[in-house]
DNA sequence: TTCCGTGCAAACAATTTGCAATAGA
DNA sequence: TCTATTGCAAATTGTTTGCACGGAA
């Protein structure tokens, strides 16, 4: 089912094998438990938390424990692999880097939507020429009420 | 879920008896800890953590505990008198209601800035229209690298 | 063989809650 | 009075860390 091939980071799915050559290119080594995260991350394709990362991941690796894939998921994200997404009062999600898609958490029902792309840009413009900050949309959540619950 | 309090107050500066007014008329009492949380949120001035709230709040009434200004910080959120902000990794931040301005946390050095009102309403137009999500721009911080740290 | 990475438990940080004592209306 | 509110300590939740063992290179 997973798609074949993928350009280096900026493409969405992460095959183990170009995952692996980004971690020993890193001088880390490869191993079950790191791959059994991998393969969690790419089966669930979009942004998860660290205890359902950890439940998938167990499909592949049975006894691996979630301080390990914290520490894999730091791993990741100084790699390239994956990137961290703070969310709002909820635990902090992770994704893989290439899906650098800006989510919005719902505050009643916790639900995380996509945000089109484009309806960022011209903020992340704006605010940097106004101010020098750097927005980097990709690493946080916006919040407010989905659709479901405003009603 | 929280019924929006009419925002009446929202453009003034709260008064300690305007909020001691909101505090009553949800049949909430007026308590010297409360009041003391009130006058470090005016005092203040803009967005602040539990922590130094706690500390800022002890210097009208010395033995309040942080508990209680959590406790109190959510019930000026029900009341209408405070919101709150969640920031990045770090604590979540506390404002008067009245301040509605977006900030930016510097994922380098924490600093908190003000982002330009009207930066974010379209977004906020945009997202709406293409999903029915409804962001609330005043309860989560943006996140980047500040104008400092960036060089 | 060499260390890096892992499991485990324990530490930590932020926040919440149970309970008896206190103080507002 | 009558009960919301407080202080305190203890529980929760999310995340990190110290340590000794096991496995990748």
């Amino acid at each position: 089912m997973q798609p074949k091939v993928a350009n280096a980071f900026d493409q969405r799915d992460w095959m183990p094998e170009e995952a692996a050559e980004a971690l020993r290119a890193h001088g880390c080594r490869v191993t079950l438990p790191r791959l059994a995260v991998l393969r969690a991350l790419i089966e669930h394709g979009g942004t998860i938390d660290a205890t359902q990362l950890t439940a998938r991941a167990q499909c592949y690796e049975p006894g691996i424990h979630e301080a390990t894939v914290y520490r894999t998921v730091k791993v990741f994200a100084e790699v390239g692999i994956a990137s961290h997404v703070h969310a709002g009062h909820g635990p902090s999600l992770v994704r893989l880097a290439g899906n650098q898609q800006l989510v919005a958490v719902c505050r009643d029902c916790g639900a995380i939507s996509p945000v089109p792309g484009g309806a960022v840009d011209q903020l992340v413009l704006d605010v940097e020429s106004a101010t020098g900050f750097v927005i980097e949309p990709g690493h946080f959540a916006l919040e407010g009420v989905c659709a479901t619950c405003a009603r």
